[in-house]
DNA sequence: TCTGGGGTCCTAGGACCC
DNA sequence: TCTGGGGTCCTAGGACCC
């Protein structure tokens, strides 16, 4: 490879963020390990088999938008033998995992944006070879994955989204463009819908387009003082952005500042019992990514709510904060959230969905301990929690788990139509002859 | 019958302090 | 009976992201 990560090369102490995006990526997973489904429209729902998230470009061709409820686009995807598949976030995470390694061949600067989604810095680059560069990086992780990615380059982060947008939905450029390259920078500004702007959502967008500002181009040529009067300081920060001068950094790995786990259930829920059992998983999941990420935390929330979208009686709680003894023990969230569940809970409605938050993160190195548990006590639980974090990492989830998290899960979600775990479990592996 | 899950950031307003 | 201004912290709510 002609390009070196010199010192002599580092003379551009401009920006240039990369932003790598993997294509529809879902369903290029599932591709992966299916070429039958390669040419075939794809899509892949979320959790509980809810909405459509990931659809392959002839699922897109068909119409079917991106979050429509599966209900009502199935008979249009029978209709024409869409492939549907539940989604497999084991198959996902491992494959965002080969994607983002295969990117650190390229650059040491990193950041990693999303599952699917990465920020590199190429200043060390030549910004006539960026481009070129950029093209290596593509081949090289279809080759070495088989998932498709798109790059956009640019001095400003918001500048890299939108190349990368132009990158991926034009096939002039391959999926790859640069805004280095000799383009008039404004026109792709112009064709870019101001919806279309990172950091700009539905509510925004509507009130940008009644101020006559239309596509990136018009909110770039907007005045600041109406910008931060209207849109805040968030605002601002993107329009300079639009202008070229970078108002963000990569970020490297950022703290934790809360944690959730919630789901959806399979059916409504009326019985505490069941509420009971979900709320104990959801702190046992907690608990192990508390002890992941060597957090403890502080406080608690416990959220369970009926439908928004059945009719009949409506219930949505989020009770909390409660204080709990800076903790990562998975006894102690079941035994705090099980209490604050049985103080809020009422009869009588359907619930369709629970969850446990916890804020206020703490290193577990230095947590302030508690005064009433002798030093010994603590280093017993630790030692629990730790073996068995690994016995269920070795033979699986939940080989041990609480008996106050249930064995049947009655109340579980639907993944109906998952893919195997074809590189997570022995069991599962792809055969290349049966 | 059927509509996801997990995050971050900003602002306004109230409580409280000096 | 009169009674300011400024600061901090917390929380709820809104908006956004993938």
């Amino acid at each position: 490879m002609s390009f070196t990560h010199s010192a002599a090369n580092n003379a551009y102490n401009d920006h240039a963020f990369a932003l790598v995006d993997c294509n529809n990526f879902f369903v290029s997973c599932e591709r992966v390990f299916d070429p039958k489904l390669r040419n075939r429209a794809v899509v892949v729902l979320s959790s509980n088999d809810g909405c459509i998230v990931s659809r392959s470009q002839e699922a897109k061709k068909l119409g079917i938008p991106m979050g429509a409820p599966l209900h009502e686009y199935l008979p249009l995807m029978l209709a024409h033998n869409v492939a549907i598949f539940s989604s497999n976030f084991v198959l996902y995470g491992d494959m965002s995992n080969r994607v983002m390694d295969a990117l650190d061949q390229f650059t040491p600067y990193k950041e990693i944006y999303s599952i699917d989604e990465a920020f590199l810095e190429l200043n060390f680059i030549d910004p006539a070879e960026r481009s070129r560069y950029a093209r290596i990086i593509r081949e090289t992780v279809i080759q070495q994955t088989g998932i498709p990615i798109s790059i956009g380059i640019a001095p400003t982060k918001t500048l890299s989204k939108i190349a990368n947008r132009v990158a991926k939905t034009s096939p002039e450029w391959n999926g790859v463009l640069s805004l280095y390259d000799a383009h008039n920078v404004d026109e792709i500004l112009k064709i870019t819908e101001v919806r279309d702007i990172w950091g700009i959502g539905r509510r925004l967008a509507l009130r940008l387009r009644a101020e006559g500002i239309y596509n990136a181009y018009d909110l770039k040529c907007a005045p600041d003082k109406w910008i931060r009067k209207n849109l805040s300081v968030t605002g601002l920060r993107m329009v300079l952005e639009l202008r070229g001068t970078p108002c963000a950094e990569l970020a490297y790995r950022s703290p934790k500042k809360s944690i959730t786990s919630s789901r959806s259930f399979g059916r409504p829920v009326e019985k505490i019992a069941a509420l009971e059992e979900s709320i104990a998983h959801h702190a046992t999941r907690i608990g192990e990514k508390l002890r992941e990420e060597e957090l403890c935390a502080r406080l608690l929330f416990v959220h369970f709510r009926t439908s928004y979208f059945r009719e009949g009686p409506r219930h949505n709680v989020t009770e909390g904060p409660v204080l709990i003894v800076p903790t990562a023990h998975t006894p102690k969230l079941i035994a705090a959230a099980q209490k604050v569940l049985k103080r809020t809970f009422k009869p009588s409605f359907a619930y369709t969905k629970s969850g446990i938050i916890v804020n206020d993160l703490v290193s577990d190195s230095h947590i302030q301990q508690d005064l009433f548990v002798v030093e010994e006590t603590r280093e017993k639980e630790e030692k629990l929690m730790r073996l068995i974090d690994s016995v269920n990492q070795l033979d699986g989830k939940r080989t041990i788990f609480f008996g106050a998290s249930g064995a049947n899960h009655s109340w579980s979600a639907k993944h109906d139509r998952r893919s195997q775990n074809f590189i997570s479990s022995w069991d599962e592996l792809p055969r290349v002859r049966a």
